[in-house]
RNA sequence: GCCCCGAUAGUGUAGCGGCCUAUCAUACAGGCCUGUCGAGCCUGUGACGUGGGUUCAAAUCCCGCUCGGGGCGCCA
């Protein structure tokens, strides 16, 4: 039965253990030879002898990365660093890698980020890399449970759409039999659909697509969007959900994983909401006293977002932007009509989400689409599920890549995405 | 879309008019070696993105193209 390889140590020493695996370094010395083992839990040495298997030769000429079965004694007491050795008795060999490789998994050289994403596949079999996406998957796993636990509807709306979200030229047509269409930018117009429904609270979880010609390290065409919609609540009740469902989700991962990615460079720090809340105009004045030249209305550069960054390390809420930075569908503020209920969360310098109180009232949502120009009949499948029973929803959408991205400190949005879509890149 | 920058063995680099029959590391192939663990030592294989131009001479200078990186606009 085949052991995985960081269960290793909770077996006894001396027993007969069998794990399977790729061959991720050779050491030889002609009658010995060290080869270790890696699986996607670890790895351990495997002291191979010429007297202990049958194919010693067959083995002692096998190349880095080929996949191997091993059967042999646990020896806990070996003189090997780590302490662990599996001393083989039988190695079966289930495929051989072709040499050279197209670049190294432990070679002391650096790669292009070029290179490895040319070579994901073998890229991901570095234990750096490999931690990314168990932590992605950990962060997701708490982030359901949260909405779980919280009465929310898991739903999957569609990705081929007939209309643009929110009006804007940023999206990727598909040829739908005889009709145009276009991969959809957001589940926003759905997710406030299902408002209508009744299905009061709603997460999805699914792509994103946008066709914006961003040359950047944060951005991607095509992305992993968390989404919610909360009925009869407002911007300070989802911000709370998000704020929560944020550090349930980063905290637990933390506890599952945090040794492990400690081990490998990575550090988390705990997650403790309330996060701080900012207005937009607040930070304009901010800046503005420390050397920046920003008027009402226009959005913060990379760089004023650096600074302000300095100021709030972490999470914090940037609320109440003008109306001309929001999308039509955003409930302007009670009392002052220039901006909104709205709000983005931020991770240091970069966005990670963006929500706000929506409009639900037909004749407001209305008078919005013409004050954006845009053409209501466009956006008839949507607009008509406000005539008939809406009520107050709010919601927000998270950027899974960019969250993972800051969490783990990573340079580029694309580290953080298996295989990302970008500018230029739409293979592998 | 705009602005910078880059392209040399499988990988990562040095060289930036003639000392280039192109450096070094790593990888790969072969050899020595019964406890390695960045194994060590010896031998070997392997590269100037593409098309023009300048020059007695181009990896090196100039122009186009292709591919890529970064920044900006924008945003998750």
């Amino acid at each position: 039965m085949r052991t995985y390889i960081n269960n290793i140590n909770n077996l006894e020493d001396g027993s007969i253990i069998e794990i399977d695996g790729w061959v991720q370094e050779i050491r030889k010395i002609k009658k010995l030879l060290f080869l270790i083992v890696r699986d996607n839990t670890g790895s351990v040495q495997v002291t191979v002898k010429d007297n202990m298997v049958k194919n010693y030769d067959s083995i002692y000429n096998i190349s880095r990365e080929s996949v191997i079965k091993v059967s042999g004694k646990l020896n806990k007491k070996s003189i090997s660093k780590s302490g662990v050795e599996i001393l083989a008795n039988e190695i079966i060999i289930l495929n051989t890698a072709e040499t050279p490789l197209p670049m190294g998994v432990i070679d002391l050289v650096d790669v292009d980020f070029d290179t490895r994403l040319n070579n994901r596949f073998i890229d991901l079999r570095k234990p750096e890399n490999l931690i990314i996406f168990k932590f992605e998957s950990e962060l997701l796993f708490g982030i359901r449970e949260y909405m779980n636990k919280n009465n929310f509807i898991e739903v999957h709306t569609p990705k081929i759409v007939a209309a643009a979200t929110e009006g804007g030229a940023d999206l990727f047509p598909v040829q739908y039999f005889e009709k145009r269409a276009y991969l959809n930018q957001s589940p926003q117009l759905y997710k406030e659909i299902l408002m209508s429904s009744g299905f009061d609270r709603v997460f999805e979880v699914g792509p994103a697509f946008r066709a914006e010609k961003e040359n950047t390290v944060r951005h991607l065409n095509e992305f992993t969007s968390i989404d919610i919609e909360m009925s009869f609540s407002d911007d300070e009740t989802v911000m709370r959900m998000l704020e929560n469902a944020i550090a349930y989700s980063v905290n637990r991962a933390d506890s599952i994983l945090g040794k492990e990615l400690k081990g490998l460079g990575y550090s988390i720090e705990e997650v403790r909401p309330p996060f701080p809340r900012i207005e937009y105009s607040e930070l304009i004045n901010y800046l503005n006293d420390n050397g920046f030249k920003l008027n009402f209305g226009d959005d913060f550069s990379p760089e004023a977002m650096k600074f302000v960054s300095k100021k709030y390390n972490g999470f914090y809420f940037i609320t109440k932007w003008p109306k001309d930075l929001r999308p039509f569908y955003t409930m302007p503020d009670d009392t002052n009509r220039n901006v909104t209920r709205s709000f983005d969360l931020q991770l240091r310098d970069i966005e990670v989400c963006s929500g706000a109180q929506r409009i639900h009232d037909y004749n407001m949502l209305e008078n919005s689409f013409n004050e954006k120009g845009l053409n209501k009949n466009n956006f008839e499948f949507y607009i008509k599920a406000f005539k008939y029973g809406m009520p107050p929803h709010a919601g927000w959408g998270l950027g899974l890549e960019r969250l993972v991205m800051n969490l783990l400190n990573l340079s580029n949005v694309r580290e953080s995405t298996l295989f990302p879509r970008d500018r230029s890149r739409l293979s592998p």
